[in-house]
DNA sequence: ATTATCTATAGATCTATAGATAATGC
DNA sequence: ATTATCTATAGATCTATAGATAATGC
């Protein structure tokens, strides 16, 4: 077992966390994206940041918007793939139920990790022809929070217009990323999630939230 | 009346709206700041678009951050200025009918103009000592969607996370700015306003809707 | 030999200033 | 004389590349 890796040594020691140099500069480069925009942070930034030089961050990647993808990637991805096991639990989940665990998990990913990951789908520089993929998997997302809701507000009678509202009440958590004297941030999610029920007027009964935690935990095993 | 102003001419005809130069620079300020983001715009961008050359803005702004000043303070101004209306109401309102006439003016302000202004309220870049200011009114907003928040929860017994819920559904209204297939943009205001009611619990009743609309049109004639 | 870093730098920006110029106003 | 624009440019970035260097791996 070495002590040191190959390579010419760095100049200063390791101050990120990341088994690997690429871990310590998507680290840096989460803070620095979500605290100071992607045009707003300097290559410059980031490599200082991790304790490198600057040209030593293009050894991992070709160019500084290669690590926003590396970033994006990590986003939505993990509750898109939640939605195969929601359509094929048994029994079949309500629409409420679907939505509710949905809601639950997806809060959890946006406010799970250090740094705000979410909070990068709110930059407006992002709206860029590279950038599609990963809009086309959130506007994904986003249409199947619009379906659910829908059939929610069939049965409530509630009007229409609310079918966008669950979405942006989970997408909102992003910005209580932060908020002084708030609730338990380990709690937020599920407290949306029961929100996104009122605001479509459901109620949330308790074993539908016993329900959630349990579809959660199950698919975080598998 | 002169058909030109004093100054040389310029080399390119007006192409923003504006019945002064600063107003034109404004308004191309706006859409860039919104769609690129703050640092993602450079002053040349904005001179390009306003048909000027770049370092003709700074006869009208001594810095970038003035532009962005200029634009911010646009922003959370009226909404506050209606709260002093609010509290003079007679007879006194209820929390329910100040929050939802409070949230519906918020959101007719957020999507009313040509740009999603509110929108820089989620840029990143902007949490600038600089901009303190700014920040500090949109907290002492928050803060009043959050008192009359609590005091409808201390009603319906909804729990108290619920709290913070409806100031970010008004809030979320500058992500839904061009969203397909919605409902009718100067309708969501008034939607919005009504599922902050029942996000914490309450029903919205239609002589609430019509005591709003007047509020909000008796503050827009003084 | 391979790898991960370093130094140095090219070339393209970007913000802001200095000062010239071409109108109107008096 | 005043004003609003223009041209030109200084000085500070910023991204990305080229190539040197100092480790480990074999």
């Amino acid at each position: 077992m070495p002590l040191t890796r190959a390579g010419r040594p760095r100049l200063q020691t390791q101050r990120r966390p990341g088994m690997t140099a690429r871990d310590e500069i998507l680290d840096a480069a989460s803070e620095l994206f979500t605290t100071t925009g992607y045009a707003g942070t300097s290559t410059r930034s980031i490599a200082e940041s991790v304790g490198i030089r600057q040209a030593s961050l293009y050894h991992y990647f070709k160019t500084k918007d290669d690590i926003l993808c590396a970033l994006l990637s990590q986003t939505v991805t993990p509750t898109l793939s939640f939605i195969p096991t929601l359509l094929g639990a048994t029994p079949a989940l309500t629409a409420a139920e679907h939505l509710h665990a949905l809601a639950a998990f997806d809060g959890d990913q946006l406010l799970s990790g250090s740094w705000n990951l979410g909070a990068l789908y709110l930059l407006p520089e992002l709206r860029d022809a590279r950038l599609e993929p990963f809009w086309s998997d959130r506007e994904r997302l986003r249409l199947h929070y619009l379906a659910l809701s829908r059939a929610v507000l069939d049965r409530t009678g509630v009007h229409p217009a609310a079918a966008d509202l669950p979405f942006r009440l989970v997408e909102s958590l992003v910005n209580m990323w932060s908020v002084p004297h708030g609730p338990e941030r380990s709690e937020l999610p599920v407290h949306v999630a029961d929100a996104c029920l009122r605001v479509l007027g459901d109620a949330t009964a308790p074993e539908l939230r016993d329900r959630s935690r349990q579809l959660i935990e199950r698919h975080a095993q598998s």
